[in-house]
RNA sequence: GCGCCAGUAGCUCAAUCGGAUAGAGCAACAGCCUUCUAAGCUGUGGGUUGUGGGUUCGAUUCCCGCCUGGCGCACCA
């Protein structure tokens, strides 16, 4: 019924057009920042007055005088300013979202307009050769919640996670593995120059003599190596779900790139490419036309020593994820993959693929700062700050809340002293308060005898505070809504702080439970429907709505 | 040199396809607990939205120049 408002309200005005005989407009609605204006307004004489090469006020106010529509709903239409028109609904309405919200329970705030879509959210996809950062942790909350977020308004989605099994990064790995396991045996075995110094390297070593003692030590370092590898991996990935399922984020698909290069998909894409003229040979190597679909210049397909580009086996990867079944892919990159954009873009379009179909987002660098300094983080170089060891230090809640906080496409400081404080410098510590509190306010009630009833009398809540927090209920759909159009998890945790606020307010001036009983039962209802959205919001999230604190 | 992203209160960030007086938190200051959770509430101070132009009824938002910062510009993955 919340939608249903601005729906009736773009009726009213529509039809209102209709009856001047004036173009209809692109109405648009939004919600006036100033409490005095109302709860809705319209720009919508000011754009007519381009049109009609008209001044605008007196365009609202001929459309106001044509308006037709319900009293009880609407109580009132005023033109304000250069000739907006506002909008405000009687408290009828507003007691009407909250019976909508008590019936709907878990649901409210879902809907379906993006039913029908089958999308595949890519995030995260580390490479296996160590243990993920704190970038990935980023990635994770994000990509996460942009799932959720889709899945709420209706798609059907899938969250996949890329292993790079292949490749000579993984034998890099086994060679590393496999020249720390000696080291344990007192042998000298030199180690690779593009290898990981990372100390999991050691524990891997570690492991693996515990596992199976010096059984390796006899082998060829070759051979040794390629075993390693294997093992390494199988280890380094069941770490990297581990850390992910504690943070709660759970993966439909792991997908290796090992069965990517078995199926042979790389082939067709050559060959499908080749069809449509849109490959050539120039020095030796395989050309795509990237240039044709956008890019700054030609992309290298296969190289001159006829071995496969990382760029070959994505498109390959890609066009795979379309046979699946989905309908749009959406990928979180890092920032060193920024230049890949336009060529995948290109290459999946040469292929047949809608443009808008496959989207990525860049998540940005986080920067670390311990003590006011920046911690330098490099995988290589083994000084890299694990999610595993964030996670111990500040909690999944407020890692995940800290990182959804932000917009993704820019760089973030993350202030590790501060975050470790849990204080109430964290705001998701507001958030899940006002959700404590609800919760112990009904247990209270139902101590006093006085439970959640089946009925109560709506037209008893009137005062600002509590039309405020109907208001703020109100617009739940709303948010979750525009967040998943244009993905953008953050706007739900600026609506939590809203909500959450707004109750923070009404709760300290205004008792729940009295001598009242009709009152007490009102606001009971009104308690239990900001718990239920609260819960619907932190749920999205995937941050816990604690009852007690 | 070319491309992408960003520049908003002391700090971290918002601002609903171009809308009304640019908003929150933290930090600072002043108040509020015999009463359902004070991890809360109330109030005060804090801004030439990097800069110079342009477009128009109206610009933080769109266009152009400049300054600053981040990242990317391989037949690497």
């Amino acid at each position: 019924m919340s939608t249903h408002a601005e729906q009736y309200l773009r009726e009213v005005i529509t039809s209102g057009l209709q009856k001047l005989g004036w173009p209809a407009e692109n109405i648009i609605l939004n919600r006036p920042r100033q409490e005095g204006f109302g709860d809705f307004a319209t720009t919508v004489a000011m754009t007519l007055a381009k049109v009609l090469k008209k001044a605008p006020r007196p365009l609202a106010e001929q459309l106001v005088a044509a308006l037709e529509y319900d009293r009880t709903l609407l109580t009132e239409i005023s033109i304000d300013g250069p000739g907006y028109i506002n909008f405000r609904l009687g408290e009828g309405y507003w007691h009407r979202v909250l019976a909508e919200i008590l019936r709907e329970a878990e649901s409210f705030g879902r809907s379906n307009w993006a039913s029908g879509r089958k999308i595949n959210f890519e995030f995260v996809s580390a490479n296996p050769t160590g243990p993920l950062n704190i970038v990935s942790a980023r990635a994770a909350a994000i990509g996460d919640v942009m799932a959720n977020l889709m899945q709420a308004v209706g798609a059907e989605v899938a969250r996949e996670y890329y292993i790079n099994d292949a490749g000579q990064r993984v034998k890099a790995l086994g060679y590393s593995v496999s020249s720390r396991y000696m080291a344990l045996f007192g042998k000298d075995e030199p180690f690779p120059e593009d290898g990981y110094h990372g100390e999991y390297v050691k524990d891997l070593a570690a492991s693996l003599r515990e596992e199976f003692g010096d059984g390796f030590v006899a082998m060829s370092v070759t051979e040794r190596s390629a075993k390693f590898t294997e093992l390494a991996l199988a280890r380094m990935i069941a770490a990297q779900k581990k850390t992910l399922a504690e943070y709660r984020v759970h993966y439909d698909i792991w997908f290796s790139e090992q069965s990517l290069l078995e199926s042979k998909r790389d082939e067709e894409v050559l060959q499908l490419l080749a069809e449509k003229n849109l490959s050539y040979t120039k020095d030796g190597a395989l050309w795509f036309v990237a240039s044709q679909f956008g890019d700054s210049e030609d992309r290298v397909l296969v190289k001159r020593d006829g071995e496969p580009t990382y760029f070959l086996g994505d498109i390959a990867y890609h066009l795979d994820k379309y046979r699946r079944g989905f309908t749009h892919l959406h990928d979180l990159w890092g920032p060193d993959h920024h230049a890949h954009i336009m060529r995948m873009k290109g290459a999946l379009e040469a292929l047949g693929y809608k443009r808008g179909t496959f989207e990525v987002e860049i998540i940005q660098q986080v920067n670390l700062l311990r003590g006011g300094e920046v911690v330098k983080m490099s995988k290589r170089s083994g000084n890299i700050i694990e999610m595993r060891e964030l996670l111990e230090e500040v909690g999944v809640d407020a890692a995940r809340y800290f990182f959804l906080m932000r917009k993704l496409d820019t760089p973030m400081d993350f202030d590790i002293d501060l975050a470790k404080k849990q204080s109430d410098e964290n705001p998701v510590f507001y958030v899940q308060y006002a959700h404590a509190r609800v919760c112990s306010v009904l247990v209270y009630a139902e101590e006093q005898g006085a439970p959640l009833a089946e009925t109560y009398e709506a037209a008893l809540l009137a005062n600002a505070e509590e039309l405020a927090l109907l208001k703020k209920l109100s617009e739940f759909p709303e948010v979750v809504s525009k967040a998943a159009e244009v993905l953008e998890p953050h706007r739900l945790t600026i609506y939590l702080h809203e909500l959450a606020s707004t109750f923070h307010q009404f709760y300290h001036h205004h008792r729940v439970v009295t001598e009242d009983k009709t009152l007490t039962q009102a606001r009971l209802h009104l308690v239990e429907a900001v718990r239920i959205v609260l819960r619907n919001a932190l749920r999205l999230l995937n941050v816990s709505a604690p009852e007690k604190m």
